[in-house]
DNA sequence: CGTAACTTTGATTAGTATCAAAAATGGTGG
DNA sequence: CCACCATTTTTGATACTAATCAAAGTTACG
């Protein structure tokens, strides 16, 4: 049975939500077709109405955006585990272009299996609803990280997600990350030049803060990195897996300054 | 019977979604308290593990965060009927804050209630999840709008956006529409300093792209605007509101440049 | 081993931020 | 209704971050 190919599906959905085994079978007897994934391969594409879901299940993806002047802005990173085409899916067209960032393999569902099964067990739309809220949180994040931080700290937050997130799935070792990105992607990722993205990676690296070989980044000094990036995990609403015997992940004090004309909704 | 008061919440989602008799009803009939807000009060403040959820009925609301440096960064804009809190119902802890922009008014919904609502009739979940996505596609259409455009195409797109989203819901009229936020809160939306924005305003309404009058604006020329903004109302996902009725929404040509070592999934 | 893709470096420019202060606006109490 | 105060908008001068342009190294790959 080739059930096991959703594998890293469930795993995902098992991260953040609790499934009784009814479901978890439901899950992988989806029906799905494999689909090998050179780096640069599209899975979606602008303007395109679906018909199939597609769940990644190895390697990296990336979503993004063109800009009228040509400029492309890279809004979105995937791992195993992730659905890559539910908005398209449910609201017909896509709007952006998703792309395989690294080798991969990805699963094709038929849409009305995927539907039907989120109908039909309201444990697994619940899972799937809140794994499109992290989704949206971390769009949030990405807005204030491109919007108010400067290049060295948007990095940083950038290379703390990076590793959080490769850890969370087991890609990470405890002080060492790949970075499979050119510094082209990585600056379409941060709304930066390739160029600039190069130095702020060197000053990074001379204020000891990472460490680079190949496509791999280490650190030293994770509180350091996690201050400089101004990086706190919460967004990211990790279930168990934050927990004690992983590296901490330490973010600085962090008080919620009162804006404006304040006040309190209590009545 | 107060049933009414939840009406932004159900025509909201009937714009995009259709529900039958019996599922509109159950919307209206749900539990919830009113609350009158004023410029600024909070709705939702960051790190709060909420018990209500909040649904906006009159005014705008806007969600922001700040980072470590003090700067502030709006994510997001609210119009009535939206569902303010969702994600940190769902995820149980809020990581940004929602406040109100304007006077306005916000319906509290038990929690249980709601999810309830959701669990029993798929028709709602189905509609609920629907303008999640949507949202997420705003946010990723944010992301592209900080992270590469510069600020007079910022500005203009944000501009576009605040009309579609206002005429949708007929707060707009023909070529004018309001824009009840100060420079400084623009600002924390389009990721720049408040004097960059008043010089930004001016060069649009230089360039007779805008004109200004107290917190309203009008625009002669349409598509000048678009095209100045390189807005796509696509990731807006309009329902059948986006009607020929309606002030056309064109948008400029549009092509996908092929990008990297592209290729097609298709085996 | 040769070539294309990617990374690195340098020099210069452009776009925005910053700092400071004046002008305009809006709300409030007398 | 007016005077006053706080907030917001506008303007000017200057600084700085990141973009642009160009080219030399380096790496990966067929």
């Amino acid at each position: 049975m080739q059930q096991s190919v959703l594998r890293p599906m469930l795993m995902k959905l098992l991260r953040r939500s609790a499934l009784d085994e009814e479901d978890q079978q439901a899950i992988l007897s989806l029906p799905s077709s494999i689909k090998t994934l050179d780096a640069g391969n599209y899975i979606v594409r602008e303007g395109e109405v679906p018909t199939r879901c597609f769940v990644l299940l190895e390697g990296l993806g990336y979503r993004h955006k063109i800009v009228i002047n040509g400029a492309r802005q890279i809004v979105g990173l995937h791992f195993p585990g992730d659905l890559l085409n539910l908005q398209s899916s449910v609201l017909q067209v896509a709007d952006e272009n998703v792309q395989a960032l690294t080798w991969g393999k990805a699963a094709a569902i038929p849409m009305e299996a995927l539907v039907e099964l989120i109908d039909t067990r309201p444990a697994i739309g619940r899972a799937v609803f809140s794994e499109t809220l992290v989704d949206a949180s971390i769009f949030r994040e990405w807005i204030a990280n491109v919007g108010r931080r400067d290049a060295q700290a948007r990095m940083a937050h950038f290379l703390c997600e990076l590793f959080v997130r490769q850890r969370e799935i087991g890609l990470a070792r405890d002080d060492r990350f790949p970075l499979p990105m050119t510094q082209e992607q990585l600056a379409d990722v941060l709304g930066l030049t390739s160029v600039h993205v190069n130095r702020t990676l060197k000053a990074l690296e001379a204020a000891g803060l990472i460490e680079r070989d190949k496509r791999e980044v280490s650190f030293a000094d994770w509180p350091a990195l996690v201050s400089a990036g101004d990086f706190n995990p919460a967004y990211l609403h990790l279930g168990a897996a934050e927990k004690d015997d992983q590296k901490p992940l330490t973010q600085v004090e962090r008080t919620a300054p009162s804006l404006g004309a304040a006040g309190n909704h209590g009545g």
